[in-house]
DNA sequence: GAAACTACGACTGTAAACAGTCGACTTATG
DNA sequence: CATAAGTCGACTGTTTACAGTCGTAGTTTC
């Protein structure tokens, strides 16, 4: 009887807060709107066929985000991101992962993880011919996973709250560098890292790994 | 004649929606707003005197910043915190301000940063026999001015979005505990590992820092 | 023609009203 | 008495309307 009524499988009905959540931050890390890009709330609240107040409570968690940034009078535009900016980003991002990486390695149960993780490269391999947004999508799912198998919700918060800043230094370096490091085999090596369970290692390979795909956005 | 209209060197008068967020935080951290309260919309926006849009540009922020967790059909309660996620935030928080040591150990002008960090340590020298709320001020201040001066926009974004955290961490511990971790020394420590600029031992120095801080937290 | 002054337009800040949904309590019914 | 149906109330989700502020273009004045 449960479940012919079918669509509740945790999928439940966003609120219109969140749908222009996904479609704004899909709009920014597409370059659909361009770093520099004032954004005047009426506009895009008719865009989105939404009201202003709903789109108010998006526009601060974008904000919050670091996909926005805001002007004199609270005039929104959209962040750009100049060389340092994305080192910086890198630099907190390859901590978090350091952090998840270490924890990883002191975990009771590896099994699962080692399982999630090979599962996640198994996708990467599979989308390797794909598309770049494809690829992008798929080397981010690795590394979130890599977070999010640390069962530390602190730490999988941070990291997806830089996701979107991630995705923009990506975008804007141009499309061109930044596949290099996404490589299937790069992948491999963390994973090997950690099934040794050496931390040193471990933090090691992240930060090699982090450092190259910040020195090949920023050229 | 510039400057002689005096207050806009930078403290421009608060939106209603700041000044919210202020007045939550406070409330939340300082614990008038107990772990696991229901708060409810039309309630908050009559004691802070503003319509329900404002407030929940607020309290979306807050949800963000981890000190609001959401239940069904959006209903909001100031977020409980248990052991586990003490240790869990304090891990990440670690990881934050360990790249922020590091980061100082390899700047080039590092007198600057000594400088600014022994004011920071005499601040809280002087506020050794205050209240206990002076104290966390004080120790939050130095550990938020060791991330503000790399220069890392990124990285003192991160922390400042787990202050909330980490302040309902210690609120939440208990005030007799927390305490011990807060003596100069202990932070003196920390300014003098990076002093040597030996990026390692002051890795070394952050992480025991952090580690004894949360020990004594969850005791 | 340049400087000050005024009127308009474009936005954001803020408030108030409307709509829908779920739970609790009540009432009818076998 | 238990159970099902119905009603009320309390909230959140969302929209619409209003107020204030700054820039800008056009106009006046010397």
């Amino acid at each position: 009887m449960a479940g012919l009524t079918a669509p509740l499988l945790g999928l439940q009905k966003k609120s219109l807060r969140e749908q222009a959540l996904s479609a704004l931050r899909t709009a920014i890390t597409s370059g659909e709107l361009a770093p520099g890009r004032h954004l005047v709330e009426t506009e895009l609240s008719e865009m989105l066929q939404i009201s202003r107040g709903t789109l108010r409570e998006a526009l601060r968690q974008l904000e919050q985000e670091g996909l926005l940034s805001a002007g004199p009078r609270g005039r929104l535009s959209v962040r750009h991101l100049d060389h340092k900016e994305i080192r910086d980003i890198f630099a907190v991002r390859a901590a978090l992962e350091s952090l998840a990486a270490r924890t990883l390695c002191e975990l009771a149960d590896r099994q699962h993880v080692t399982e999630s993780l090979h599962a996640a490269i198994d996708a990467m391999a599979a989308n390797a011919g794909g598309t770049l947004e494809e690829r992008i999508e798929s080397d981010l799912e690795f590394h979130r996973t890599l977070c999010r198998l640390t069962g530390n919700e602190t730490l999988l918060h941070s990291w997806e709250s830089l996701e979107g800043s991630i995705r923009m230094s990506i975008m804007f370096a141009g499309q061109e560098k930044g596949v290099s490091n996404m490589s299937v085999d790069r992948h491999r090596d963390i994973v090997d890292a950690i099934d040794t369970g050496d931390a040193g290692l471990t933090r090691k390979t992240i930060l090699e790994h982090m450092d190259t795909a910040a020195a090949n956005l920023v050229s």
